[in-house]
DNA sequence: ATTTTATGTCAGCCTTGTTGACTTTCCAAG
DNA sequence: CTTGGAAAGTCAACAAGGCTGACATAAAAT
């Protein structure tokens, strides 16, 4: 059976009939599986004196080495000083490298020493594994599902950044 | 285009190939998703002298009305002072009620109040209205992929609990 | 009668977010 | 060349919401 109804609109297009219930699963799927999601990198960290907000940090600068303070800023939606406290114990710690920008001397391009990439490495693997196992056990048509519905769950900004991000999947 | 090949493993199961950009997609998309999901409800929350904290709270006794509070520590896998303050506030306020168990009167099983589902619904509706859009753009197919592939990435015991709350979409 | 369970509370700490104010550096326009 | 403004960094203070540990109370279970 079919979770969803459908029906032709007045233009023909498709439509769905989605309960209040269909829809509070949904949310509550969200809510369970974003702490599966983040369970694993969490476990790690444990073991250093970092958080969720430094492996963000690593991530995206692993992501696209190089990148500005206020490009990262702007994808992780936080405030700089917020992001300035994260980025000062990973740059003391040497994990990671700002340098001074050739063009824009004000410019600071962060990037990943081989230390950030080790422990990047090391949380990023933890989290693909999950990822993999989950579409793995679901499916490709499901995993397209599943990008599709989240695409569509972020504001239009987030979704700009989300595509800039270069995909080699497709 | 599909995002994946196919194969047949040894047993005749199908196979993904899973490239770690393909994966790190997945997580990313995870990311900027969980930060439309929860926007709608953070903006209205400011208005009040509640957080994300006080809105899982209000939802997931809405859900399970007469829920005992040591039930809902373990939905919300945080600690009982965690959870005290936030329901303590919201006793005080007049959201939600405590009412000593009639079986076991150690136990106090939470309903909300008038109030409590006034705000409930408003913060729920908020929250239902994006996830209503991004399954309607996204259609019934991949609304199935996002659920399942959501529902793999729990971990076991979030999953018992996930699926332990009333589905009226079956 | 004793132990265990469910709940509540106090105190203190950490991470990670916030705002506001201020400085330094440096590009670019007048 | 000077000045305005952008980019970046820093300091201080604060709040939400996690955490631990210790302790109290009532009631159920043994």
């Amino acid at each position: 059976m079919s979770q969803h109804g459908r029906l032709r609109g007045p233009g023909g297009e498709a439509l769905l009939f989605l309960t209040d219930e269909q829809l509070k699963k949904g949310i509550e799927a969200m809510f369970f599986a974003y702490r599966g999601f983040t369970a694993d990198p969490d476990r790690i960290l444990e073991n250093y004196a970092y958080g969720r907000a430094h492996h963000r940090a690593l991530h995206f600068i692993h992501r696209s080495p190089g990148t500005t303070v206020n490009n990262l800023l702007s994808i992780l939606g936080v405030t700089k000083q917020s992001l300035n406290r994260v980025l000062r114990t990973l740059i003391e710690d040497g994990l990671v490298e700002s340098r001074v920008g050739r063009r824009d001397k004000r410019e600071r391009h962060l990037h990943l020493t081989p230390k950030g990439v080790a422990l990047e490495k090391d949380l990023s693997e933890a989290q693909r594994n999950r990822m993999r196992a989950a579409f793995r056990s679901a499916g490709p048509e499901a995993v397209s599902g599943f990008r599709q519905v989240l695409e569509a769950m972020m504001d239009a900004e987030m979704r700009r950044q989300y595509n800039s991000l270069k995909d080699a999947g497709s």
